[in-house]
DNA sequence: GATACGTGGCT
DNA sequence: TAGCCAAGTAT
């Protein structure tokens, strides 16, 4: 049951957002137009991309720095296919998830290899990069080459879940009529469709947030269906809670921590002091080493890959 | 479709 | 404080 609004609501949901977003808009680098782009040495679609899997379940404050530096390290895609996947892995740092600082190599690498060094402006050929996937792919379609992709993140979930059908929060993982949603109000104009990618996405991020969306804020109050309805409490199913003491996770974190700080390659010794149980401590450095996170060398020695 | 995958800030 | 939450992807 997809909702579709009727097309005049539609519209003064346009004017209502997109007005919004041109007064209030954080001021993000990789969201600087490209007449405006104020390092001629930085692949613009790059800089999207690597911010787009930075972003990736990742607060925009912890992504920014690491940006930076990024942008500064490898300005093109060439120069991180020419680095060794272990130092993306280094300077992803405390990121979170590294195994995207591994794509990322990996995409440049393809990048480089498969298409020039320049990248798509294709949905299907991004999407088909290593850890590009559906939201990622729209976005840099969107924010890089202006294609009119709908691009589906949770905030965007949210916030149209909120306004259009009136459910407190979107459904655990997305659906088809969410997309279809999506799509049916991306407005029909390619610039203006990429601005009200970034309008919504905006709008869910900074008012209309998970736990305590900031009504008396937003700009959209009056057209909400979720405010209409009484803003409902949350009935269907809540999103499993993660668990984290004790995983695999913090484990293999903890590992791949030591080896970032270390210079060269560190003997398993130096590993077993981040983990009392050697069994689970072994079978993450494995699942590491199998990641290709990890690259073990003779003598029981391990290092970032180089 | 469910599950695994990091990390840190906020309430 | 324990849990929630954050611009997802791959299997």
């Amino acid at each position: 049951m997809t909702h579709r609004p009727p097309i005049g609501e539609v519209e003064a949901l346009h004017d209502t957002i997109l007005d919004w977003y041109d007064a209030n808009a954080r001021d993000l680098p990789w969201r600087i137009p490209a007449a405006d782009w104020p390092w001629p040495q930085v692949d613009r679609p790059w800089a999207v991309l690597v911010s787009e899997v930075m972003l990736q379940q990742t607060p925009v404050a912890r992504v920014e720095p690491m940006w930076h530096r990024w942008m500064q390290l490898w300005p093109t895609p060439a120069h991180l296919a020419a680095a060794a996947p272990g130092d993306a892995v280094r300077e992803w740092g405390r990121l979170g998830y590294p195994r995207r600082a591994l794509r990322l190599h990996a995409a440049a690498v393809a990048i480089r290899d498969e298409h020039g060094g320049v990248i798509p402006a294709d949905l299907q050929q991004l999407q088909a990069l290593p850890g590009i996937g559906g939201y990622t792919a729209a976005a840099v379609g969107a924010f890089a080459f202006g294609i009119r992709s709908a691009v589906v993140d949770v905030n965007v979930r949210r916030a149209e879940a909120r306004l259009v059908t009136g459910a407190a929060y979107p459904a655990p993982s997305l659906s088809a009529a969410e997309t279809a949603l999506a799509r049916a109000l991306l407005p029909l104009d390619e610039p203006a469709a990429a601005r009200w990618n970034a309008a919504v996405m905006e709008l869910g991020a900074v008012v209309c947030k998970a736990a305590r969306p900031l009504c008396a804020r937003c700009p959209a109050h009056a057209q909400c269906a979720w405010i209409r309805a009484g803003s409902p409490a949350h009935d269907g199913p809540r999103r499993a809670a993660q668990r984290w003491h004790g995983t695999d996770r913090q484990v293999r974190g903890k590992l791949l921590q030591v080896l970032r700080d270390a210079p060269a390659a560190v003997p398993r010794s130096a590993l077993d002091l981040v983990w009392p149980d050697a069994g689970q401590r072994d079978r993450c450095l494995a699942s590491l080493v199998e990641d290709g996170l990890v690259e073990p060398l003779p003598r029981e020695r391990f290092r970032l890959p180089g």
